[in-house]
DNA sequence: CGGGATCCACCGCGATACTG
DNA sequence: CAGTATCGCGGTGGATCCCG
């Protein structure tokens, strides 16, 4: 803490701390949930497509390039007739996954909490952690 | 897993897994770092407006606005001239806070294995985990 | 089956200015 | 010292089309 002198960087944006540049990278309207389905293992891109509700085509195929881009998922192409092609975390993918289970943990105590809107919920929740 | 009849939602929007909620949360320019600055402790807007570089007026108080909507902070107004304003976390906002690490040490792994693009870094660094 | 391009609406975010 | 209002650009993401 205290040096701002380190910057990261992902395509031209820089930041001075590395977890704005972990935020973008799953800020994508799609890329937490796609990360979700790739964390349950290897899948086809029919595969995403049918379980991740109201995504379309142009939105799974851009997103999935930016994820490749940023070096999260990795893409396997067979050549064959019709094209079959899978996709898969790499091993920094793999990496986000504590941070996701938390994200994960975080998200359903916001719920509770914003449920019922009385304090003893939020204590209640609260030993989770 | 299994199951989508579970909604999470955020102002308007309406979410399948409470990771996207989180994410979206902490989506925002500069909501990760003001975070991070009040996960060090209350502080006052002028104290944030000078640690965090190259914010300006307009999207502190916005950002601010927004995490406060969102029951992450708190704010607390001092009835004196010139006005005293400081920001807090809520027990919610404090509940980030395993997230948040997790998050800073996948960035500090995403820049490392950035920088050398050798698959011996991404091994090495991984035993952080 | 999976990929790409085009078009366009919306809104996030930044600059600037005015307020008590 | 802190907050709010206005304006405008640019990027994100959705619909729709064509391709091998």
């Amino acid at each position: 803490m205290g040096s701002y002198e380190s910057k990261y960087e992902l395509n031209g944006k820089q930041f001075y701390c590395p977890i704005e540049l972990s935020v973008s990278i799953l800020a994508g309207r799609w890329k937490s949930t796609i990360i979700c389905e790739l964390l349950q293992g290897k899948k086809r891109y029919g595969e995403l497509k049918k379980n991740i509700l109201n995504i379309n085509h142009k939105m799974l195929a851009e997103q999935l390039r930016e994820l490749e881009s940023a070096g999260i998922i990795q893409r396997h192409v067979y050549p064959v007739v019709p094209p079959k092609v899978e996709y898969e975390l790499t091993a920094l993918g793999e990496g986000l996954r504590p941070a996701v289970e938390h994200l994960r943990q975080w998200g359903m105590y916001f719920k509770a909490d914003d449920a019922e809107e009385s304090q003893t919920v939020a204590e209640d929740v609260k030993e989770v952690f």
